[in-house]
RNA sequence: GCGGGUGUGGCGGAAUGGUAGACGCCGGGGACUUAAAAUCCCCUGGGCCACGGCCCGUGUGGGUUCGAGUCCCACCACCCGCACCA
């Protein structure tokens, strides 16, 4: 007996988007806090609008959709946001290439991928929906960028930044390719300009140590953003130089001074510059420096090149004249910009001084009595003991360094030091496209911040992007305004803020939206920390420690109560796609085609237009240039949301690639049918116990519940795959009934849309987005027969079904009594019998 | 160079130190059909086979163990991050 419901194909071009207005009427996904319920903040990274939601996107959102869907049937209340990080760069392209404006674009795209976001049926709270580009967002940022400034986190000083001269604007280093500015294609200047920072390094240590406890973080990010803060304790020490003037350097091997044989300074070192005041050579030498490429395979072939400036600096201890070095391999911005070279324990050091034929010591040996041993052409930096060092002589490393440090204070010509790798974050941006920095520059005042009450700085709306450069700074009158202070004519900062901090606090306002202030802290407190966030591993660092410093500083000024925004962290993997390609036999270009252009078989494929064949290429990461793109509206159009939702969490663990093929989105298509029909099979009427099939069905229900809490989504599926199968063989009757209603709802937060057709059908009633998750019998968890393996000398031999808990002796009884056992020993002499109960039995002779 | 990760069938991948390859995809065979689609069933790591089974097999080489994909040591390959950080 079939339901004949269920008939007809799973249609889901009309379902889907029935079931999307049904959550919407009933207002399912909004989330509110004033109840007994458990809270939960799941949240994925919230998109920039670039005009169309990629598949990686719907990789990500389904992964937490599941997880947001799958806390709810859990009884938790749960916020599960989304919103725009609007402000950014492509925004400003557009406007530049196109002659729209900024605010028309994002607002259109923002419209469009909204619309998609809708069709694969997430589970969101749109009522809290925000762009960061909304005026009310940004005043709010400004507000909460003053409360920060007022705590002495902000600061205005001078600075160096790539200059793009032909589109007038400052490029971060990822956007110099080369010396280039990557859009002009201009040579890059090196500009100073007063520039706004945050003080992240005042909480250097505090971000450092707030990753010891992030336990649901992965290792990798927060090695990676622990190696960013980059924490090196040293000593700091002055040499005496031979023109009378002192040079601080900075070393992390203070053990190893008795090893250096010269100095060396950055080229832009005041002392390199003083030197160069009045020595052509020198100046031409800096300059070469400064031209050297950053990157990393030009570092690799660079030369360590130095030039010697006649001054000699005093050694500490043995008095001796070290020769000073302007080198290429110093940085400025690193220490003091200046070091004590120790050539025979660094290997920078070591190749500068064999080419400029400097003596190279050894001071750190493997014994006392290896104190004469030669270099291999490589310096040592390992452990060993200080040798030829006079006092250090004989002490290991680490007493060495603090011997020597202990001195350096003693008599006061240095002192330990603790430096750190990570800077300032510098927030400027001459664009237009982001939030205004709310201060105002006053000829009499100074630097004056804009007073709250006349918040939000709104970006002007009539702007000119015809010509390059800031438009806020070529604006006719947005930036004249009155000095708050003494009312005097005066101007408004044009900068505007890095995105990034604007994707630094918005979890708190998804968490809270009250009127006039960011947010409200007892409300952001009821949800934050997030309990899982998920986004993509290029965030390792910047988003990451940016959130993580926002957090602690309003942390510090007394508006939040917590440090760490986000209690889980989970970075997935991309969704790759192999090529298809094919090289033009005359100038040997390579052209990509799109996957609808070729038609697949299963060992080549070919170009639908001309019916020959093209290349496979690699599975890679989509991308346009290569042209592995699959569009999710179009594959949504096809298939259904359900059937691309399967996909993305099936076959690959979530943190791995995931390989997109039409064959496997058609495999989950006919599973999406398969199980349409399976939810066809409940019949009412039918009677019948099945045991096994009980606990197939509460064994797969915990499996499932335990898989996505670990966010192990492609083991949840194989386990419900595995149901569907058994479920299909098993007989009519109450448990089978049971265990397609099961299947139901366990796959309800995967399929949502089919899973609210078939329960319309054969469920309890309500919306199955409301139901709950089937409870575990415990007592069905348990089997009553195992299977026991047998082997003999560690090689299976047999198996044998024994009741659970059969005893050792009975076990090796019947072990011993297996025919297949008995002729694989032969008749050896049994030695020893391993009995593991209810796994196996391992006969050794 | 430094740091981290990963290596399992044709492919994606399962596997608390205890039956390697669950589950999916591809492929092969069959059923249903006038035919196709859809669906269902069977097979599907390699090699032998007397059809009872046997041998080999988780990047390579060692080791620990009654037993190793899993633990230890060395090596190889690939991927990611950082990079002249003193």
């Amino acid at each position: 007996m079939t339901d004949t419901r269920f008939d007809a194909r799973f249609d889901p071009g009309q379902a889907d988007a029935r079931w999307q207005r049904a959550w919407e009427d009933a207002r399912c996904f909004e989330a509110g806090s004033d109840n007994d319920r458990p809270k939960s903040y799941v949240l994925e990274m919230f998109p920039y609008p670039s005009g169309r939601i990629h598949i990686g996107h719907v990789r990500n959102y389904t992964m937490g959709d599941v997880l947001a869907r799958y806390k709810r049937m859990r009884g938790h209340e749960v916020l599960h946001p989304m919103g725009w990080d609007a402000f950014g760069m492509p925004a400003e392209n557009a406007a530049m290439e196109k002659g729209v404006h900024p605010s028309g674009w994002t607002r259109e795209n923002i419209a469009n991928m909204k619309a998609q976001l809708k069709r694969i049926g997430f589970a969101l709270d749109w009522s809290r929906e925000f762009a960061t580009c909304d005026a009310e967002y940004y005043g709010h940022e400004q507000a909460l960028f003053l409360d920060l400034y007022e705590a002495g986190l902000v600061y205005r000083k001078e600075s160096e930044v790539n200059w793009d001269p032909v589109d007038m604007t400052v490029l971060a280093n990822e956007q110099v390719i080369d010396g280039k500015g990557w859009r002009s294609g201009a040579e890059v200047e090196k500009r100073k300009l007063n520039q706004w920072f945050l003080k992240i390094t005042h909480f250097a240590q505090d971000l450092l140590d707030g990753l010891g406890a992030l336990d649901g973080w992965p290792d990798k990010v927060r090695l990676m953003q622990e190696n960013w803060i980059g924490k090196s304790r040293g000593l700091q020490f002055r040499f005496d130089l031979s023109d009378g003037q002192g040079l601080e350097v900075y070393t992390t091997r203070p053990d190893t001074i008795f090893g250096a044989s010269f100095v060396a300074v950055a080229a832009d070192h005041p002392v390199a510059r003083n030197v160069a005041a009045d020595n052509a050579d020198a100046q031409a030498f800096i300059e070469e420096c400064k031209r050297g490429g950053t990157t990393a395979a030009e570092l690799e072939k660079a030369q360590k090149l130095g030039f010697d400036t006649g001054l000699t600096a005093r050694h500490p201890f043995t008095g001796e004249a070290l020769p000073v070095f302007i080198a290429n391999f110093v940085l400025m911005d690193y220490g003091t910009g200046a070091i004590m070279a120790v050539p025979g324990h660094d290997q920078r050091d070591f190749e500068f001084a064999s080419k400029y034929e400097l003596p190279i010591p050894r001071v750190v040996a493997a014994s006392a009595a290896d104190a004469g041993q030669p270099f291999m052409g490589a310096a040592e930096p390992g452990d060993g003991v200080i040798v030829n060092s006079g006092f250090l002589d004989g002490m290991g490393v680490e007493a060495a360094k603090r011997a020597v440090t202990e001195r350096a204070e003693e008599e006061g010509w240095g002192s330990g030091r603790t430096v750190w790798r990570l800077r300032d974050w510098g927030v400027s941006r001459q664009r237009y496209w982001g939030t205004p920095i709310p201060f105002i520059h006053c000829g009499k005042c100074g630097v004056v911040p804009v007073p709250k009450d006349r918040l939000p700085v709104e970006l002007p709306e009539d702007v000119d992007f015809r010509t390059p450069g800031n438009p806020l700074q070529r604006h006719p009158t947005w930036k004249h305004v009155d000095c708050p202070q003494c009312g005097g004519k005066a101007a408004r900062e044009t900068d505007t803020l890095d995105t990034f901090t604007n994707s630094s606090w918005y979890f708190l306002r998804f968490a809270s939206q009250p009127d006039g202030r960011p947010f409200d802290p007892g409300e952001v407190a009821d949800w934050l920390p997030v309990e899982q966030y998920i986004g993509g591993i290029e965030h390792a660092i910047l988003h990451l420690l940016y959130a993580r410093f926002w957090t602690r500083a309003l942390q510090h000024i007394g508006q939040l109560d917590f440090a760490e925004p986000f209690a889980s962290l989970f970075t997935q993997g991309m969704v790759t796609h192999e090529t298809y390609s094919r090289r033009d036999p005359d100038d040997g270009k390579r052209s990509y085609f799109l996957p609808d252009e070729v038609e697949r078989r299963s060992d080549n494929a070919i170009l639908k237009s001309d019916g020959f064949p093209v290349e496979i290429g690699r599975v890679i990461k989509m991308s346009k240039s290569k042209k592995n793109v699959v569009d999710p509206d179009e594959i949504v159009a096809r298939y259904g949301a359900d059937a691309v939702r399967w996909f993305m969490l099936s076959d690959s663990p979530p943190e791995r690639d995931l390989p997109w093929s039409e064959a496997g989105i058609e495999g989950c298509w006919r599973f999406v049918q398969r199980l349409w029909r399976l939810f066809g099979h409940f019949d009412a009427a039918a009677t019948g116990d099945d045991q096994a099939l009980d606990r197939k069905t509460h064994q797969t229900i915990a499996a499932v519940a335990e898989d996505i809490e670990a966010l192990s989504f492609n083991k949840a599926v194989a386990r419900i795959y595995e149901l569907a199968s058994a479920v299909e063989k098993a007989e009519p009757g109450s448990s089978r009934n049971a265990a397609i209603r099961t299947i139901l709802l366990l796959v309800s937060p995967m399929m949502p849309h089919l899973a609210e057709e078939a329960w319309q059908a054969i469920g309890t009633g309500g919306l199955v987005a409301g139901a709950a998750w089937p409870v575990v019998d415990e007592g069905l968890l348990v089997e009553d027969e195992v299977t026991i393996a047998i082997q003999h000398k560690g090689k299976l031999r047999d198996t044998l079904s024994v009741p659970k808990g059969a005893s050792k002796e009975a076990l090796e009884e019947l072990a011993l009594a297996s025919e297949k056992v008995q002729r694989s020993i032969d008749g050896a002499e049994v030695r020893k019998v391993i009995v593991v109960p209810d796994r196996l039995v391992n006969i050794v002779t």
